[in-house]
DNA sequence: GTAGGGTTAG
């Protein structure tokens, strides 16, 4: 028996656990409920696994109050309410009578369920006991009203009041966001303990002020582990990973042991730095200490793992982790995989996933939003909307309207943000941001400018969204204005501001406004040369544009080079053309964009052997037109189109009209465009018609809806040429109103058969 | 204590 004793007493992970369990059988104790509620008490404390604790359970003959106490307990830690209330039930069938210290565990528990249990307490008489008190407090607390918390509270007698009474107040008044109540009643109680202290640094964590939370922090007349991990988690959540980290190290340096929780947030920390080696020595010290990893701190180092881009590291402990996975595991095993682009892995864990929560559709959504698959994500909301598991919530609803922007759907954003006021979902900023971006990204800036207005707080990426909507639309000086208004109301201009103004006034013309922007900025990175290299070739200044790639301080990518082959191509400009494709080739040997810039360039300047010589080079190198889809939004569906696409249910009726408009034009003799050369002279080989490419499907399928009177939105991957611009004159001719094109990431509004874009004629 | 969201350029 003391050898059993000394073994119970030792036991640390879940071998010692077994090792127990044998020896109990093995002693033929099995039947005493003493040794069966220990075993299970030490179920909960290593989080073993449900089937096994249940097993221990289902073989004791005769359980009484102690082994049921343990099985509530059990499942209370687990969170499986049903569980202990069935627990409950069965130990009442039993005739096992609850005591005093079962109803806090069921309070617990049972969430709103627990009220119906504060009046069983009340009725069994356990209504004065102290514990079961402060469980009905810390209910009320926790699950509100506050108000009956404080009632149960008020009416304890002065002298019988505990300090857990006061600190179940002092939480609940931080959980319901009374920072004032809570502080006075911190004030006012007679005698405060750790966890008064530590409640306070938790609350003001929670409201951000973590300066405050550190006051507390550092007059704390004694500190327990759960105190530094109060403040430490108060670092992590608000992105101070840095203060968390310097922390820890004071906490190592004070002599204080981490625990679980410790590890877990410090863990946490180091991932939002995403850096290998801190992720590394952090990894090799839990080594050194031997510390049982639980799978909290496993899934937090999954993550850690994933964030510093070690994903077969991730899935190592995704996979070791087997039967104790619980939903944040596969969510973040899940985001790893978006994270990285490997959408069909996120998927298939997605489709594997038992009891998906609204965090895993919300990482998947996002996945796809992230990965360019916008359409793929509204198709999943949609999914999500229709199977009624999940309900979307603010997050869901970011990545959606987000992808709307993207595709440039401004139907399906209404319908959305329809959604958004039939399903009460409040948007914070970061959902507002996301609606600017729809807004400006379809078109409608006034919409924009209005939420943009109609926000009472607004941040850096508020400002970014609508300048890179006045940016893509040509307005320039309205992109201009508002950074200065944005200083003014002192929010720093970020990288992405710089980047939205330059290519404003890129857009716009706007040479000396570009220049002092580009001057004002501290220390410029790559893309705001390019921007810069951008603008002043649109605008002619050549020379100066290549100095100032010349000048940069650190090696020019694609983009530079870019935006120099763009400008070649506007202003004719063949050896600067060339000079800057020829760097192209090398960094991007697989974007054809680049040889049919270049031969264009040649085109118009009537060197065919070049045009010639680029094709043949192409074809060498095995470079494939890229061919996107275009598509048009009618009706809430978009309408995709690929070269020689013949899906579309309305494809006769389209093809015909291409037919009908190519002799329209021939007959009112318009000439191709020569900036089409090199696609019209891969055709050639084609059977004309097949070959057509899917921006003049979109226009046609655009054009014989505008028929019916539709509105048309004809949207991405949109090179306007030749045959398309005409299509376009005529529907906005047609229609009257302003029509809405978008090519990658421009904009062309055109208005009565014009385009504010001078970009492609 | 661990998981999910918004802005960027040729």
């Amino acid at each position: 028996m003391l050898e059993l004793g000394s073994i119970a007493s030792r036991v640390g992970n879940f071998n010692h656990l077994r090792q127990l369990h044998a020896q109990i059988i093995h002693n033929s104790l099995y039947h005493h409920n003493y040794w069966v509620a220990l075993l299970i008490n030490h179920c909960t404390r290593l989080r073993a696994p449900p089937h096994y604790t249940h097993l221990l359970f289902n073989s004791t003959p005769n359980p009484n109050v102690f082994v049921f106490t343990s099985m509530l307990r059990f499942y209370s830690h687990l969170q499986d309410h049903a569980k202990v209330v069935l627990m409950f039930e069965q130990m009442q069938g039993c005739g096992v009578r609850p005591d005093a210290f079962v109803y806090p565990i069921l309070i617990k528990s049972a969430g709103n369920g627990g009220i119906g249990f504060h009046a069983h307490v009340l009725k069994l008489g356990h209504g004065s006991d102290a514990f079961v008190r402060n469980a009905v407090i810390d209910m009320y607390a926790r699950l509100g009203p506050i108000g009956h918390a404080r009632k149960v509270f008020d009416e304890i007698p002065d002298h019988e009041r505990k300090v857990a009474d006061w600190n179940a107040m002092v939480s609940g008044y931080w959980k319901w966001e009374s920072e004032g109540q809570a502080q006075w009643l911190f004030d006012v109680m007679p005698e405060r303990n750790v966890i008064t202290w530590t409640a306070m640094v938790t609350g003001y964590a929670k409201v951000k002020d973590l300066e405050a939370a550190r006051r507390y922090f550092d007059c704390m007349p004694e500190r327990s582990v759960v105190s530094w991990n109060a403040m430490l988690s108060g670092y992590a959540q608000n992105g101070l990973a840095e203060e968390a980290l310097r922390l820890f190290d004071e906490m190592v340096n004070a002599g204080i042991e981490p625990d679980e929780t410790t590890w877990v947030t410090v863990i946490s920390a180091c991932s939002s730095r995403g850096d290998p080696y801190l992720a590394a020595s952090l990894v090799r010290t839990l080594h050194q200490k031997r510390i049982q990893l639980n799978c909290f701190v496993r899934t937090a180092l999954l993550d850690m793992y994933a964030k510093c881009g070690r994903i077969g590291a991730a899935r190592r402990i995704f996979d070791e982790l087997g039967a104790y996975r619980n939903s944040v595991t596969w969510n973040a095993m899940i985001s790893a995989y978006t994270r990285v682009g490997d959408l069909d892995s996120a998927k298939e864990l997605f489709n594997t996933m038992p009891g998906r929560n609204v965090v895993t559709w919300n990482s998947m959504i996002a996945g796809y939003a992230q990965n360019g698959q916008s359409a793929v994500a509204i198709e999943l909301f949609k999914e999500m909307i229709t199977a009624k598991k999940s309900t979307p919530d603010e997050v869901t609803m970011v990545s959606v309207i987000s992808a709307c922007g993207h595709l440039g759907a401004l139907e399906l954003g209404n319908w959305v943000v329809r959604f958004l006021t039939e399903n009460q979902i409040k948007l914070s900023i970061s959902g507002h941001n996301a609606m600017i971006f729809m807004y400006s990204r379809c078109g409608s800036m006034e919409d924009a400018k209005r939420v943009f207005q109609e926000m009472a707080t607004r941040d850096v990426v508020s400002y970014n969204a609508l300048i890179s909507g006045f940016a893509a639309h040509g307005h320039g000086v309205e992109a201009v204005n508002l950074m200065s208004t944005m200083k003014e109301c002192g929010i720093e201009p970020d990288r992405v501001t710089f980047i939205g103004v330059l290519t404003a006034c890129s857009h716009a013309g706007l040479l000396e406004e570009g220049r002092k922007v580009f001057e004002s900025i501290k220390d410029p990175a790559i893309d705001h040369y390019a921007c810069m290299v951008d603008l002043l070739g649109r605008v002619g200044e050549l020379e100066e544009a290549k100095r100032t790639m010349e000048r940069m301080p650190m090696e020019p990518h694609a983009g530079v080079y870019g935006s120099l082959l763009n400008a070649s191509c506007i202003h004719k400009q063949v050896e600067l053309g060339e000079l800057a494709a020829n760097k192209l080739f090398e960094l991007e040997p697989d974007n054809s964009g680049n040889y049919i810039l270049l031969s264009n360039i040649y085109a118009a300047a009537g060197r065919w052997k070049d045009v010639e010589r680029i094709r043949e080079a192409m074809k060498k190198g095995g470079v494939k037109k890229t061919t996107g889809w275009s598509w048009v939004e009618y009706g809430g569906k978009l309408h995709k189109f690929i070269v020689a696409d013949r899906s579309h249910e309305r494809s006769d009726d389209i093809y015909q009209l291409l037919i009908e408009l190519r002799k329209q034009m021939r007959e009112a003799g318009y000439i191709a465009d020569k900036s089409c050369v090199l696609r019209d002279v891969e055709e050639e080989e084609k059977e004309e018609i097949v070959g057509t490419h899917s921006e003049k499907l979109a226009i046609c399928y655009a054009l014989l809806v505008s028929e019916a009177g539709a509105v048309i939105r004809v949207v991405k991957n949109l090179r306007v040429c030749w045959d398309c611009h005409t299509a376009i004159k005529m529907i906005s001719k047609l229609e009257g109103r302003v029509i809405i094109v978008r090519d990658n990431n421009r904009f062309h509004c055109f208005n009565d058969g014009l385009c504010s874009c001078k970009d492609y004629w």
